[in-house]
DNA sequence: TGGGTGACGAGTC
DNA sequence: CGACTCGCCACCC
């Protein structure tokens, strides 16, 4: 840890803390981790997740709750599926209560310990 | 070593 | 309103 090759570890430590039922942003992860103009990097991270279950890629969405890597999950609406089972109403690919859900790590979290 | 890539985000037209 | 463009930067070939 505390090193650039860890990039991906800590976007999936911070997904891993991701509360069950709740939804962040690649945006909101990536300036949590120090790396603010890097969103596409933490989108990235999440490709090379796929396979690993622990991490809950299916909770981090785009700025605007939009399911943009539901064709990455291997299904068309494997996404969606998993999010309506926690809880999470999904309309035309899109969280309902995106506002409500949002869970920012900079709020819950302590960047000390991922820095 | 160098260049292409992309599950984003913000700005512009 | 929507559609498009550009910057960003760690990773892969």
């Amino acid at each position: 840890m505390t090193k650039s090759t860890d990039f991906f570890e800590r976007v999936y430590e911070v997904v891993r803390l991701i509360p069950y039922g709740r939804v962040t942003s690649y945006g909101a992860i990536a300036r949590f981790i120090g790396a603010a103009n890097s969103a596409r990097m933490v989108g990235y991270a999440m490709n090379a997740s796929v396979g690993m279950p622990d991490i809950a890629a299916h909770r981090v969405l785009n700025r605007n709750g939009l399911l943009t890597g539901k064709h990455h999950f291997g299904g068309s609406n494997v996404m969606k599926d998993l999010l309506e089972s926690e809880g999470i109403e999904v309309i035309d690919d899109q969280v309902k209560e995106w506002n409500e859900l949002f869970w920012d790590p900079s709020e819950h979290l302590d960047r000390e310990n991922f820095i």
